[in-house]
DNA sequence: ATCCAGGAAGTCG
DNA sequence: CGACTTCATGGA
């Protein structure tokens, strides 16, 4: 056990797999902040303060089992990490990353946050979230909003997501949340990677990559590479066979690292993204 | 000004 | 099936 709890406290000890940074900058989270010491996480409608203590990591929240879950404390990457480094392409990325751990985030603030993500870059991914939670979320105090409702998506038609600067998007939005509203089952946890990726991808706006981050970051499906711009970066200099498509790239890279690709990824994501390597 | 960003949908062949 | 085009937006 990486860590402990005593009542509102959690203290991580093994800060070689949790670096408060490295979780946050890895791509997969666009709602937090931080002055270099004390960081702070909306994730769903719960607030999770983190900071450095004493060489270990504190995260004080109103709902420990939440948080417990969220940043899936339970997983030791030890041997994950060691397996990896068999490949060597693999060790300087995890050497640089070796914090890095991969969230469970809630299904539909997933959905809406990488439909948001296409074609786009991270700081305005984070510009467009914040203001969506300013107007729909529920006010948590401290001058914090939640991630809205399905509700309060609902709400709210194309003109709205525009005016928030989702630009084409919007409508994709409006699109997905009339379908998870009017019935879309969201509960995939148990379902098989396949069949989870293509029925997420019957949602507007979420296409192969798409899905791939929501099986990795909402439903911790670790058998799937996210395909991206810097992936294919990564493709390139793994010396595979050559591919235009990002869907073979993506088949490719979970072939080779099975159960571990989503970690995998993350590392190479963070450590590419990171360096600037183009 | 052109290019790029955690791409996807629509169309065409 | 694959290739090609279009889709907002803001920073570099």
């Amino acid at each position: 056990m990486i860590y402990s709890v005593l009542n509102d406290k959690i203290t991580v000890y093994d800060t070689s797999q949790f670096n408060i940074e490295q979780i946050l900058n890895s791509g997969q989270i666009f709602r937090y902040s931080g002055d270099g010491k004390n960081f702070k996480i909306i994730a769903k409608n719960t607030i999770c303060h983190l900071k450095y203590d004493m060489g270990s990591v504190i995260i004080k929240s109103s709902n420990v089992d939440f948080a417990v879950n969220f940043f899936d404390l339970c997983k030791d990457y030890g041997p994950i990490k060691q397996k990896l480094r068999e490949n060597n392409f693999l060790d300087r990325a995890i050497s640089f990353g070796e914090g890095i751990r991969i969230l469970k985030q809630d299904p539909l603030e997933t959905i809406i946050s990488f439909i948001i993500s296409a074609n786009n870059n991270i700081p305005r991914i984070k510009g467009i979230l914040n203001r969506l939670c300013e107007y729909l979320g529920e006010d948590l105090g401290e001058e914090d909003k939640a991630f809205p409702t399905l509700d309060a998506l609902a709400s709210e038609n194309t003109d709205f997501y525009k005016k928030i600067g989702a630009g084409y998007r919007a409508e994709y939005i409006v699109k997905t949340v009339a379908m998870i509203k009017s019935g879309f089952n969201l509960d995939l946890y148990r379902t098989d990677t396949a069949e989870a990726r293509k029925e997420l991808m019957r949602l507007y706006g979420v296409g192969n990559k798409v899905a791939d981050c929501i099986l990795l970051f909402a439903y911790n499906k670790g058998d799937v590479f996210p395909v991206d711009t810097w992936c294919k970066r990564i493709y390139r200099d793994m010396g595979l066979p050559e591919s235009q498509s990002c869907k073979h790239m993506s088949n490719a890279l979970s072939d080779i690292f099975g159960e571990n690709s989503g970690i995998a990824q993350q590392y190479l994501y963070y450590y590419y993204r990171e360096n600037k390597i183009i």
